[in-house]
DNA sequence: TTCTAAAATTGAGTCAATTCTGTTTTTATG
DNA sequence: CATAAAAACAGAATTGACTCAATTTTAGAA
């Protein structure tokens, strides 16, 4: 029987990440204690770290919940792009873009990334290491849809081409979580401005 | 007179920085501890902290050194550049790479990129920022060099080029550092390959 | 040379993440 | 239902970055 012993683990995680949430937009990565998380959590500072290696992980479990939900909500998109091809990215990466602060601040994106620079070995860094790669292959699964409808030359390099793409809207995502005062519009406008870039050299 | 003071605090800004680089290298970034920094510095710890916010900002100093480098080194290619999109580019970026780890470990990349995230407002955050837009610019200033000798279309979008050129790189860069076992040849050639696809639609 | 205000240094103390060890709870077995 | 091994928990102790009030050093005026 693995009854209560299971039962009551997945409880403890699910009010652990519950309490790290609300702490952790309320008061931030840096001041939400440990101490006051066990607290809300209703567990001891040692339980917390039975169930995660470090702060971090409490904030990389909350990530991939927001991530996932982001690549899902891409499927559809590569399912049926739009019929050209600097809108479908820009509708690809539209999504990947507003639903980025649903659930987490700018201070906890920053935390996030940061972390898994810092500990790429880490349970989260190679977590999110994996959600980028994610990302990235969605975005080669679009390139490759928009090559087999026709809209996209057949001897571009899609594999390179999605990086690149990826590399750069990343890129500036960072840039853009780094500053409180930039807007998710302007960094759209900026990121359609660069791929017009791509979108003219691989059209058919 | 500015004597004795200045020569003094010059002085030991001096041997912080030869202590911090050398514990660094020797025990990583985490294991170096600031008590030894300043032990080995000859100073007190309440001084490390006057001549730097914090840790971060010693590290901060030595990756400033190292990019100034770097970015002196690229001032000949722009100046000179190689008859040839593709391989200007790449000897550009090549210089970059290069240099990187000269004085700074991968764990001190890590550790840098990290921090600059963290804490984009901090001297070293905002420093780091600076560096990158450096860095950018000195690629932008590369294609409009190569638009000047008609290697590059003329109504291509120079600015909205140098970056994306330059945030990929970046994040080609950071993935590399994440990795310990990643090395330099296998990144030049995966940007290389990027980079081909940009080549194609910009050149003359 | 002597003296004083300003500047700089010092290191013991604070704070919060993480570790560690003894205790409690759960499970499985007879 | 008793019991021993395994798993999980608790929270006091540790650790290391950073602060701050007291002390020392320097500059330069008298």
């Amino acid at each position: 029987m693995s009854g209560l012993r299971a039962r009551q683990k997945a409880d403890r995680h699910r009010r652990i990440i519950e309490a790290a949430t609300a702490l952790f937009r309320e008061s931030g990565y840096e001041g939400a204690k440990i101490e006051v998380i066990a607290a809300q959590a209703e567990v001891s500072i040692g339980t917390i770290y039975n169930y995660y290696q470090n702060k971090g992980d409490i904030l990389g479990a909350i990530v991939s919940l927001e991530v996932n939900e982001v690549l899902n909500a891409g499927r559809g998109v590569v399912a049926r792009p739009p019929a050209n091809v600097g809108d479908a990215l820009d509708t690809l990466i539209g999504i990947y873009i507003e639903h980025s602060l649903h659930y987490l601040s700018k201070e906890m994106w920053r935390q996030a990334m940061a972390i898994s620079t810092q500990l790429p070995n880490s349970p989260f860094g190679q977590a999110y290491t994996a959600l980028d790669r994610s990302l990235t292959d969605q975005i080669r699964a679009l390139i490759a849809r928009l090559q087999a409808i026709g809209l996209v030359r057949e001897d571009i390099d899609g594999a390179a081409l999605g990086e690149l793409i990826f590399n750069n809207m990343n890129m500036m995502f960072i840039e853009f979580v780094k500053r409180d005062e930039a807007r998710i519009p302007e960094l759209r406008t900026a990121i359609r401005r660069q791929n017009r870039i791509l979108v003219a050299a691989i059209g058919v």
